[in-house]
DNA sequence: GTCTATATCATGATAGAC
DNA sequence: GTCTATCATGATATAGAC
């Protein structure tokens, strides 16, 4: 309790750096924003973290290494499960996006905010940011390709690779939400209430993700269809 | 051919400033890194376009107008082929994100570098710019969702136009591409080469697409699978 | 239309008192 | 650990000469 308020500083600067960098990305967000909103003062932020580049690694990885531990865990209980033979797609796809999508649940591990952020930042343009967040994803990465690889052997490793790819970005979009859903409708999304709306979001995106994973392969052809 | 400096002044802003918002962003990119790349005086900015804001707009603008009629004049080439009856899928999901992609390969309507920008504007966080794409985008999606209702009349609208937002995500990602494609993995992709690329692409992504878009419809099962 | 010069302000970072 | 004060820089935008 004596050394309270020092950690309240730390964690109510990457409460507040979260929310802003999730509304208006990392280069449109002031540290005179940040600390103004975490009512610290404006050199606690070089004071705890270095630099605002070292505070926007650490906004992430107070929640990736949870989430990668967590989609590990997942991943270690289906396929002791499974005994030996390979996963089903659904599961390892439940493992990895699945897992993602349930944090928005969990106001503890940054909810929605923090899922929101990570969306809008796999896009980001800054390198320092892709470069850091590549390194923190390889290991997990690795885990569930190999997964993918065992569970598709028909399918080429280049095919689920790209198809991965592809699903990180349907999923990106889903978690953006509402807000990016703008571009495609005008309603607001009527029928549901938004403590609601996350329960139906996980079934609709995971049929989606599955749909496309299991897709028939395409086949190269030159000759494309766009009609004069 | 007297007024050329002037038209190429202009064009060139659009060209630097097109480029260096793809690779930094909009809040990441100065007018002095535009005019310098342009080789232009840093006033030409304001006095050709006004603001930052409205170069950003202008960028836009060149482009979309275009994209956007053509995706109307491929839609209503299928329409008229298949006589009153509704198009397919495929059909649909071709003309718009096939027309999209195949952009890349047009140097004269801004190639890869446009469709780049595009992409990761999409998430972009700045209000202004979201707004104003929704407006540039309002009447030619929903010519596609229309079609999309009556190409799928046994999917319910809302999971229809929840699809075309996944789709959305997963094109976003497969514009930014070999760059974001870092984030799954090392490999450099090494099979192809980069003429080659887009053409294999799209294959790819148009049956993901297709498999996502016509999964089976999830059913709402407020249990879910997560194993302890 | 294009330029130089500059006004005005916000930025990230730090030095040094407490 | 926290504060005030300040530095050096770079931002957008504009006024006014040519």
């Amino acid at each position: 309790m004596a050394e309270a308020r020092n950690v309240d500083t730390r964690e109510r600067i990457l409460d507040a750096a979260e929310r802003l960098f999730m509304a208006h990305g990392y280069e449109g967000t002031s540290m005179r924003q940040i600390t103004g909103e975490a009512s610290v003062n404006l050199a606690a932020v070089n004071y705890h973290f270095g630099s605002k580049e070292s505070l926007m690694q650490e906004v992430f990885r107070r929640r990736l290494d949870w989430l990668n531990e967590e989609r590990m865990r997942v991943l270690d209980a289906y396929e002791k499960e499974a005994g030996g033979i390979a996963l089903k797609p659904s599961q390892i796809v439940d493992g990895f996006f699945g897992t993602l999508l349930r944090m928005a649940d969990d106001e503890t591990h940054g909810g929605m905010t923090f899922l929101r952020l990570l969306g809008r930042t796999l896009t980001e343009p800054s390198e320092f940011i892709r470069t850091f967040l590549a390194h923190e994803y390889k290991p997990v990465m690795e885990r569930y390709k190999e997964a993918l690889f065992r569970a598709l052997p028909e399918v080429p490793k280049a095919e689920i690779v790209w198809r991965f790819h592809f699903m990180l970005g349907a999923t990106s979009y889903a978690i953006a939400g509402t807000d990016a859903l703008r571009l495609v409708t005008d309603w607001q999304i009527e029928e549901e209430d938004s403590t609601d709306r996350l329960d139906r979001l996980v079934p609709r995106l995971m049929s989606f993700l599955l749909g496309g994973l299991r897709a028939p392969l395409p086949q190269y052809d030159p000759s494309a269809v766009n009609p004069k």
